[in-house]
Formats: structure tokens, sequence, C-alpha cells
DNA sequence: CGGCCGCTTGACTATTATCAAAGATGGTGG
DNA sequence: CCACCATCTTTGATAATAGTCAAGCGGCCG
């Protein structure tokens, strides 16, 4: 059984707002005060949409999920954050909520800070610019994953990029973790949790993952998933679900 | 009818990769070199995804369609530039194919030049950077588009952000032009074109719209199409499909 | 004038959402 | 420490939406 606790040293996992790559985190390290780390309750908001910005946040545990909310009450997940991650750069004002999957401890550098870093480290501005650039990017990846891959292709795809971050991190890429629910999956993935449930089981019977813990998944065939991921056809995940 | 010239009129429509909006084109103009438009014919090429960055244009007339071929054959449309549109802004490679829907002709500004102007001009640098954050917050707009809605919303959506945007410019918001084809629209909205051109006559037949050139459509009830878009109930565009 | 391309329509199928309910799991209070 | 309750996940049955395959129509260009 994996170390539960493992989810609190991964790294980056799928792009999202304002979010930039843990390797950049040394060069912010270089402006962030030296204040203790901020400690954020499990399912609380660490901001909402339209607040204004007020700090620029390192990760160093826990995980944020990144969500709007549209007028009809629908949900829009655009992303995660893990620790690593530096998040809450972009405009004047938050274009999304972002909610503490669990306890999150966020190191956080005042916006003044962070603008005075920006104007007189040139290294710390480009790289605040190309992380925008970046995440740009990542949302038209995720774009095609919306509008053009069945629900089986976009979990392959999800539970594959988490995989491969793991790879990049030096973390085996055989598991992945998910500290986020199945609903914000689904909002993530333009499905339904009865869709994601279903997806899971599917794979589960086709022997493509093994499951025991629904935030634990063992990637036990990870050449026909990053097949299903890629859209290369091969779309058979398995057999049909068990009675 | 509407004069099929106005088309080449209208400015920004639907974001766009690297597009900004028509009254920042002025700053641009101020280190636009003083050389004749380029002309680009219909159905070609502007640049190809992983291309390098030649040129920041201007689109003078005609229209623009950005889009990123899958590896499985997919296509995904990120969105359309008009007249005013500047486009080409981003990273060293091009992310996405630009393609002419139409004759166009485009003012080129050489990326050297830009560079240059973008380190003296610090108004002009700072626009360049605003806009990449605006194309990313337009991107997860997009992706609540492509995630939520349904058919019907969607066109709804296409079309009431293309009246909007005539009305931003002082054109009427009472009919719109599309210059690209139903396959273009189809892989902007994550939809087939059968699907496209069936909504198109669903809503023909409610009395949302009239349509006698497939390019040409009069937004004849924007107050039900707008709820449709904004995705307030209500999305009974009309009655059935007549035989 | 004819062929080609793009748009529309039709019939059918497949995928996924919806509605409903039954296990798990975890936290809280007795 | 255990029981209960709330929440999350899974499963099932059904319905609706959109995709696929196929064919006809119409305009435009050669």
């Amino acid at each position: 059984m994996l170390n539960i606790d493992a989810r609190k040293t991964h790294g980056e996992a799928i792009r999202f707002p304002g979010a930039i790559a843990a390797n950049v985190a040394a060069i912010f390290g270089r402006h962030l005060p030296a204040v203790p780390s901020r400690k954020i309750a499990a399912h609380s908001m660490i901001w909402r949409e339209g607040e204004e910005r007020r700090d620029v946040f390192v990760v160093r545990s826990g995980a944020v999920c990144f969500s709007k909310l549209l007028s009809d009450g629908r949900r829009v997940v655009t992303g995660f954050a893990y620790p690593g991650d530096i998040i809450g750069l972009g405009a004047d004002r938050h274009t999304h909520d972002a909610e503490a999957l669990h306890c999150c401890r966020l190191d956080a550098m005042p916006i003044a800070i962070f603008r005075r870093a920006a104007e007189s480290d040139h290294e710390f501005a480009r790289m605040a610019q190309d992380e925008v650039s970046a995440a740009l990017l990542a949302a038209y990846d995720h774009l095609a994953v919306l509008s053009k891959m069945t629900a089986h292709e976009r979990l392959a795809h999800f539970l594959v990029a988490l995989s491969d971050r793991n790879r990049r991190l030096g973390h085996s890429p055989a598991s992945v973790l998910l500290p986020m629910r199945r609903i914000d999956i689904a909002d993530y993935l333009g499905l339904t949790i009865e869709t994601v449930s279903r997806t899971f089981t599917h794979f589960k019977n086709g022997g493509l993952i093994v499951m025991d813990d629904p935030s634990v998944v063992f990637l036990a065939d990870l050449q026909r998933l990053t097949a299903l991921a890629s859209c290369a056809g091969d779309c058979e995940p398995g057999r049909k679900l068990a009675a």
C-alpha cells in the first residue's frame, strides 16, 4: 500500500491558472519574505473569483483546486496545484476560486513585494511572464481534451498526465494519487461523477488500473492508458463491466 | 440583404491565441514599418504550428482561423481573428496553425522590430503582456463552453459573442457574418458539422434566427439566444424540425 | 456545362447525462 | 470506543443528446 503522505511530496501535476513549475520556485524563493507558512484548512477557500489579488503563494503541502462557477450553478474546474507550485500569478483580480483540497501549507509573497521583485529582477519577471504563456498553452491543450475526447480518453489522459509529472519529478510513474474528489475530476474533465466513476470501474475491470482506495490508482497497463490518452485509437479498455 | 463586404469591416469577434483588441492596434501602429500590406490567398496557411515566429501581424482585411491538429487527425479550432486584430504574439514558435479564411491583407511587423519596440516602449510591452493574460482568460471561458454547454447553447453563445463584438464596435448587433466554414465552427465548438447545421436549422425553425445565406445570420430573437448562451435555462429554441 | 465542394437532411447508433438508490468512509458525539 | 450521520463513491435503469453513415441539394469555379 502506498503511503498516503506521499501525496504531500508530489510536485506539479496538472497545469492550472497562475501556477508555475516547481523548478521555477527557486527563483521565487530569492524574494520570499521570511515569514511562517500560512495554514489553510481543508475545503476552505484560499481566494474567490473577483477578489483582489493580495499574495502570490508557493504551495508547500496539500493540494489546490481552481474552479469557476457559471451563472446557472454549473462549475468548471480549470486545474489543480501541488506542492512546489506557485499560485496566484495574473491580473489584478482573481479569475478563479481556489480551494484547499486538504489542509495546505502555503508560503505567501505579498503582491507588493512580488511587483518590486519583478521590476528589479529581470529573470524573475521574465519567468513570471513565461509561465503565463505556458498556462495559455496548457489551456489550449485542455480545450482539445474537452472538445474531442471521449470519457475514457479524458480519464486516461488525466491519469497519464499525473503519471508523467511523477516521472518528471523522479517519482514512480506507475501510481498516482488523487487528492481531489470525484466531482472535481468530473468538473475538470467535463463529465459527471457517475461517468467518472463508471470509467474508473471500466478501467479496473479491463486491467488497466488497480484501485482499492478511490484516491490511489495503480496504473497497471500504462501503455494502453497512454494509447487511449493520445487518441491513438485502440479505444478498447477491456472487457465489459462485470455484473 | 447585408452587404457581404461588411465582413471586411468587422473588428475582433472571438478571442484567439496571440490576437489583441482593435483599440490596442493604435499603439502597435507606432512601430509598424512603412511597408505595403502582405496579401494572403484564401485558404492558404499564414503559419503552421511549430514554425519559428517571424512576424507579428495586424489584420487589415479578411479573417483568420487558428487551429491545432491532434495526432489522430482530429482538429481543434481555438479561435478566429478579424480586421483590427493583432496576431502572432507569443512564444518563439507558433503554437497553432493560422489559416486565411478569405483573401487577407496583413501588415507585418518583423519580430526583431517587435522585440526592440517592447524594450523601448513600456506601454507597448505592458500591453502585449496584458493581452496574453486576456487570451488566457478567454481560453478558460471557452473551456466552460466546451465542458458544460449543449450544442444549442454553444452555437447560441457563439452567435451572441459575435453580436456583442458588433455592438462594441458600433455595428448592428442584430446580424453577424460567418466568414468561416461549418467545419471551422464545428471544430471551434467541439461539435460535428451535422450538429452545427441541424442546430442552425433548429434556430431557424424556432424563429431565433433568419438565415438565407449560410454566412449571414440575422439574430431575430437576440433575447432568447442570449438566454440560451448564458445557460439561463429556457433551452427551448422553438418547435420541432419541420419535415 | 459539369464536377467539386460545402451545406443540409435523414435514419440509426452510441455515448453520456439523469434519476434513483445502495454501499463505503470518515467524523462527531454520546 | 462505538454508533450514527453526513458525505462520497459506486452501481443500475432509462432517456436524451450528439455522433456516424449515407444521400441529396445548390452554388461556384474551371
